[in-house]
DNA sequence: GTTAAGTCCATACC
DNA sequence: ACAGGTATGGACTTAAC
């Protein structure tokens, strides 16, 4: 049968000791189509150089006698085959082994330590990924296949899976195919006690297109459509993994759902002695379990969105938490129902109406944020070639790991094996080196700034320089480049190398396509764009990372150190055209126009440009109206990482200050924030200090609100791993005697109150938000209200304890 | 008991 | 453990008196 398909996602398995790859996808009728195809996997052993080609085949000839495995299983060599092929962009001969059971690949590997055998590689990639590579059979794009029925017991009885069709793969090609649309169902779950398998799940909601239910066992005499309630828990639990089934998504959309959601099911289900029979063989959820649980699903993919926003996204958002209120008020502009779950000990049943729809929105938000991410999803996910699964999990090193993995073929390439423990123990053993430069500034309110930056800079070094482990040389060779690491000098061929080959693609495309978007604003393009860069910036810290195949610390060095020559080359020049260069930090420089205008700062610039080394290019970042820079807290000196700017159409840019801090109290933040702006816009400190003042009095007569007072600390670690007793870990402590579950990365909250006697430590004034008190008038005002503008008024050479002193409204100071 | 230096810790910038 | 280094600054801890 002939039909077009697209693949979702894969899973390996054996049957009759064979490798086999079920692909699970949706052909063009939108039918759920399961494609089994034979899979025989393949490792290298790369030969020590000048062997006599007798020797060669005597090797490959022990090498095919080989048998090996683990426990009960044992895999043979099924065949050999000779290849020209390179390593590190060097030459090699390498037998391709074959081997049976690709488990086993590692074993029988291990069989082949002889001495003519330079290396063994590839044993260690996942099977998924190598059927990808090998067979070309990509996740999210279309193929024209022609398979045959499978039926009855065949593949040990796989046609029973919950699906349309389940096909033998017999041929497969490329279609011109280019619309998909997913099927997304989000849900969420609410429970009596918050950790896992210590309480029960009240109600389960899902949500999907015309699809919305809130299961339960719960009851409210208020009629609210979508709820079902049942007469247990267990029923609820069996009657989900139905409805899953009948919408037959594929992706099952949850937050936070590897952590939480989809664990607490099982532990519940496992309570009930029920099955949680949500793959589309029955099975239940698999959990793994890396640095953070992760529930896989068979057939259909399990996305947990907060692991993808955390990994990928984070760093263009700007919420404080990526908590899902945070998070999709920020992407949606919707936020979470109100509920407050002290309630639940004593539900009415009123409470429990709330509730329903408090979880149902959960899941709505959910499954709109699945939506509106899905391009990005999709993107990364046609760029890195693996599946969706890998994709929503990954952090950025996989990500480039995976691009780089998925196409070295078209470097003739035999890839690097993964660090193992001792060798990460060592890198990590290495210690850092020296990063990027940073200009001490003079604190100082300036005006008429031109910006200049480097677009990518770091990829642009490492492509211009050629700077990756396959150009790095031990010694130094004719033509190499040398780079003084002061400690060492070191050497980088000029041979195009096949990391910053790869690098300067990401730059291209991302050029090519922020430019199409630019041009037709399509969400497509901009999602590809994005990417691109996402993995551009990344790949600088990826030749860093220990964990890395390609680890070069020698290159991430010397992409440091070259990143720098170049940015104190430019403000040398900027100084020379007799411009004051007022900050720079990594890849920017902010300057004085001195009475130079825009344009022919912008023909300076073109200049400036010509002369930069391969690929690299410097920006106008904005010309801006004026600039305040401030000194340290501690000394005089100017603070780097800190300042504010504003532009000729009035749009603030404010960096480092407490304004942008989540662990200062709103009011501290915003007053900065106010006078920085008021200070900007007109160009003295006048008003500023009328609105410090204001606030100021408001403090010492108490009339602040508490929120505005709240400060919020995250939790990085499990209380009792502090060596260090902060406010925050007292405030955890306290929410823990109250029953209130805390874990690592929970925002703590509490303010500073006025107690009995005389507290030394601000740690024994910690209340949390909800406990009766009155705020310490000195903390807020000795420990957040002047730090937080002390330093702005000092450029004014205005200081404020004496300002205020004078004022006898607040003796206080 | 007080104070200054040192350390821990969280968060930001690029 | 899940990209890197640079930087600020609060609060606690420790050493010295």
């Amino acid at each position: 049968m002939k039909f077009e398909f697209i693949p979702i996602d894969y899973e390996a398995f054996d049957f009759n000791g064979k490798n086999y790859i079920k692909i699970i996808g949706r052909n063009d009728k939108g039918k759920r189509i399961c494609l089994v195809d034979s899979y025989l996997g393949s490792f290298w052993v790369i030969l020590k150089e000048g062997l006599t080609d007798k020797k060669i085949k005597d090797i490959q000839g022990k090498i095919e006698e080989i048998r090996a495995g683990k426990g009960e299983r044992e895999s043979k060599v099924v065949k050999t085959e000779l290849h020209d092929r390179k390593f590190l962009g060097k030459e090699v001969k390498a037998i391709k082994v074959f081997v049976e059971n690709f488990k086993d690949a590692h074993s029988v590997a291990d069989e082949i330590g002889f001495k003519e055998v330079e290396k063994r590689r590839e044993y260690d990639l996942n099977i998924i990924s190598k059927y990808i590579i090998d067979k070309k059979i990509l996740p999210l794009k279309w193929y024209e296949v022609e398979g045959s029925l499978i039926s009855g017991n065949d593949f040990g009885g796989i046609a029973n899976l919950e699906v349309d069709a389940c096909f033998e793969l017999e041929r497969i090609k490329e279609s011109e195919r280019k619309e998909f649309e997913p099927r997304f169902l989000a849900f969420d779950i609410e429970v009596d006690k918050f950790e896992i398998g210590k309480g029960d799940v009240l109600m389960i909601s899902l949500y999907g297109k015309n699809f919305k239910k809130v299961l339960t066992w719960k009851k409210s005499s208020k009629k609210q459509d979508y709820v079902e309630v049942f007469k247990d828990e267990e029923e609820m639990l069996r009657k989900f993994s139905e409805y899953v089934y009948e919408y037959a998504p594929d992706f099952l959309v949850g937050y936070f759902s590897d952590g939480f959601d989809l664990p607490y099911l099982r532990a519940v289900a496992e309570k009930n002695k029920v099955k949680l029979e949500l793959g589309l063989d029955r099975s239940q959820p698999k959990f793994s379990r890396g640095n953070v649980l992760t529930g896989r699903i068979s057939g259909l993919v399990h996305v947990d969105i907060f692991r993808f926003i955390r990994n990928v996204f984070s760093q263009y958002l700007q919420s404080e938490t990526l908590s899902l209120n945070d998070v999709a008020s920020e992407l949606l502009g919707e936020k979470k129902h109100d509920f407050d779950f002290l309630k639940l000990g004593k539900m009415k049943d009123d409470d429990w109406y709330d509730f329903f729809s408090y979880n149902l929105q959960d899941s709505k938000l959910t499954y709109e944020l699945m939506e509106k991410i899905w391009l990005d999803i999709y993107e990364f996910t046609k760029i890195v070639q693996e599946p969706v699964f890998e994709v929503t999990r990954n952090a950025m090193s996989s990500h480039v790991e995976d691009y780089i993995i998925h196409n070295l073929e078209r470097f003739n390439e035999i890839a690097e094996k993964r660090p193992v423990h001792e060798e990460i123990g060592k890198r990590r053993g290495r210690g850092k080196y020296e990063g990027a430069f940073v200009f001490q500034p003079t604190p100082g309110l300036y005006e008429d700034i031109g910006m200049f930056d480097f677009t990518s800079m770091y990829g642009s070094v490492i492509v211009s320089y050629n700077l990756s482990l396959s150009s790095f040389h031990e010694k130094k060779e004719k033509g190499d480049l040398e780079v003084d690491l002061v400690k060492q000098k070191v050497h980088f061929s000029k041979e195009k190398a096949f990391f910053p080959t790869m690098l300067g693609e990401f730059i291209e495309m991302r050029k090519k396509y922020k430019k199409e978007y630019n041009e037709n604003k399509n969400p497509m393009t901009k999602a590809r764009s994005n990417a691109y860069k996402l993995l551009a910036n990344a790949a600088y810290g990826y030749q860093g990372f220990f964990g890395a195949r390609y680890y070069c610390l020698e290159a991430a060095a010397s992409t440091a150190a070259l990143a720098r020559e170049n940015i104190h080359s430019v403000i040398d020049k900027i100084k020379k055209q007799g411009y004051t260069v007022i900050y720079s930090d990594t890849d920017s420089v902010a300057f004085l126009l001195d009475g130079k205008n825009q344009k022919e700062t912008l023909g300076f610039l073109k200049k400036l440009n010509s002369e930069l080394p391969g690929i690299m290019e410097l920006d106008l970042e904005d010309f801006y109206k004026r600039a305040l820079f401030v000194s340290k807290r501690t000394t005089d000196a100017g603070a780097k990482k800190k300042y504010a700017l504003i532009s000729y159409d009035g749009k603030l840019k404010i960096r480092g200050f407490e304004t942008v801090r989540r662990d200062w109290c709103k009011l501290a933040r915003r007053l900065q924030s106010e006078i920085i702006e008021s200070i900007l816009k007109n160009g003295n400190e006048k008003d500023a200090l009328e609105i410090l003042k204001d606030v100021i009095m408001k403090i010492k007569k108490r009339e602040v609100k508490r929120e505005d007072l709240i400060i919020r600390t995250q939790l990085k670690k499990p209380i009792s791993e502090y060596l260090a007793t902060g406010p925050h870990v007292i405030a955890a402590k306290k929410m823990e005697e109250k029953g209130i579950a805390v874990s690592p990365g929970d925002l703590i909250e509490f303010y500073v109150a006025e107690m009995k006697g005389k507290k030394k430590l601000v740690r024994e004034k910690v209340k949390l938000p909800d406990e009766e008190g009155d705020y310490e008038i000195e903390y807020y005002l000795n420990n957040q209200i002047l730090p937080a503008t002390e330093n702005i008024f000092e450029v004014f050479k205005i200081n404020l304890r004496e300002v205020i002193d004078g004022n006898k409204q607040t003796k206080l100071f």
